[in-house]
RNA sequence: GCGAUUGUAGCUCAGUUGGUUAGAGCACCAGGUUGUGAUCCUGGGGGUCGGGGGGUCGAGUCCCCUCAGUCGCCCCA
């Protein structure tokens, strides 16, 4: 059974996996930290489920061609087919069916947790990835909306990401629904149109035109929307979605709430609206968009939208929804750009993992080392020692630091240290032992 | 699913038209000097050259297959 390329797979990660040695999973620490405290603050409840679900939850609303998109498997011996998870919806639409007449409105609810798919790995995609993803469930007013979005840009914000770095695209169905049908578009189109209109700066003009008449389209309805185009390349799309429909503009004004409450509370330099944002998938039902790198250089760095039909989908009652999913890989790759990735001290400072104290023997009191440090330890200190085997003071203050200690303990005699503070260089001389944690301040976690 | 390109130590890389026992820097371990994050000196471990096969007197080097990385196409929840 087994062949020589069997060796291969026991010796290499799988394809589109990472491996997170210390200082990789110190980095993503920091970034699910800073979600996590991100959502905390905009109050939102942190959720999770199974990392695989029985296959139908993602067929049911994407159809079977997803399938080849997921990595799926039966037990052995067992019918059943399951996947693992490649988004969080599906999962929080099913939570939410399955509790709806308990959930307060809005249910405001954030995870963080890995997702998989069954693509080939590229720049900024991978075959296993994190994903935060922040939903508001019951709330189908526009405000709802807009307090997805400023979490999301609160979350930026906290990064040293500003208004110049990325840019917040938005649009919403509703609104483009009133224009393709002020455009005189046939209901039918609208549907098709509207992921046409998702690909438009990907292909080319002519390919748009023969796309478009491909679903239906006249040569009159691809006038229409190049004059649209055209218009908002020059001014507000907001105007031109008066100047567009007119009086048939709805009472609701989905996209202009929205916008307005983002403007109130001063995010709206984070945003623009863009008629190209509509997103390919069908389930959205409003407010759509997604957060773009200004220099357009990598891909989409989160998206969502509005989805109020999806969780009837999943056998619930109608419950209108919205939300969006931000991926680490991307993420990643934008702070790198930017240079805004912290130092690997900076990131060990923000998650406490500093040893408050690293403790360094001479050749006269190494047989005390590690009893003091297991005493340091039951006093509550992150406490580290040497296990090297040389007494070089230099070598092993070189070590405290590496390790990015706060303090260095210098263990003179059986009762006599010194301790040095590594961040200001001052040390303090003829400490006795015992009263050395006193002189260690408690662990500054903030 | 398709295409381009790359693969030599933990990392970054050298390795000549195919030719002894495959190298360097950093990192790691150890020893020494100066008791204070430094400098310097010495030594060491670590590679089946991504894997498999072919051909050759002889392969890290040439050929085929495969795995993986990177980039792109398709797709992108």
């Amino acid at each position: 059974m087994a062949t020589p390329n069997d060796k291969t797979h026991v010796f290499q990660a799988p394809k589109g996996t990472r491996d997170f040695y210390p200082l990789e999973l110190a980095r993503r620490r920091w970034i699910e930290d800073k979600w996590r405290q991100t959502s905390i603050r905009h109050g939102f409840d942190e959720i999770d489920g199974p990392t695989f679900e029985h296959l139908d939850l993602y067929t049911v609303k994407s159809g079977d061609g997803i399938v080849s998109e997921l990595f799926s498997f039966t037990r052995e011996g067992g019918d059943k087919r399951y996947a693992l998870r490649p988004e969080f919806t599906p999962t929080l639409a099913r939570m939410a069916a399955a509790r709806a007449n308990s959930l307060p409105k809005p249910t405001k609810w954030f995870s963080i947790c890995p997702y998989f798919r069954a693509e080939n790995p590229q720049r900024g995609r991978l075959r296993e990835f994190l994903q935060w993803n922040v939903d508001v469930i019951g709330d189908d007013s526009p405000e709802a909306d807009g307090e997805c979005i400023a979490c999301c840009i609160g979350f930026l914000e906290s990064l040293g990401l500003t208004p110049n770095d990325v840019t917040i695209k938005i649009n919403n169905r509703v609104d483009m629904e009133t224009i393709l049908t002020a455009s005189k578009f046939p209901e039918e189109l609208i549907e098709p149109m509207l992921v046409l209109l998702d690909r438009r700066l990907k292909i080319t003009k002519e390919q748009f035109a023969e796309e478009s008449r491909k679903i239906g389209a006249t040569d009159d309805h691809i006038n229409r929307i190049e004059r649209i185009h055209k218009l908002t390349g020059r001014s507000n799309f907001l105007d031109v979605l008066r100047d567009t429909v007119g009086d048939k503009y709805p009472e609701t004004r989905p996209l202009e709430t929205t916008v307005d409450f983002l403007t109130k509370n001063g995010l709206w330099e984070w945003c623009e609206t863009d008629i190209d944002t509509v997103r390919g998938l069908a389930y959205y039902t409003g407010t759509v968009f997604e957060v773009h790198e200004t220099t357009g250089s990598e891909r989409a760095i989160a998206g969502g939208g509005r989805y109020d039909k999806l969780i009837e989908l999943f056998n619930g009652p109608p419950t209108p929804a919205v939300g969006f999913a931000m991926g680490d890989v991307v993420l990643s790759l934008v702070l790198q750009d930017k240079g805004l990735m912290p130092t690997d001290e900076q990131i060990a400072q923000d998650l406490g993992l500093r040893p408050d104290v690293y403790v360094i023997p001479t050749t006269e009191t190494e047989h005390l080392v590690k009893t003091l440090v297991a005493q340091l330890r039951r006093e509550g200190l992150h406490a580290r020692h040497t296990y090297k085997s040389t007494r070089n003071v230099g070598k092993l203050l070189k070590e405290a630091n590496n390790a990015h200690a706060r303090f260095a303990l210098i263990l003179e005699s059986d009762t006599i240290c010194t301790i040095k503070d590594l961040d200001s260089g001052e040390q303090e001389e003829n400490v006795a032992t015992d009263k050395a944690v006193a002189r260690i301040a408690p662990p500054t976690t903030e």
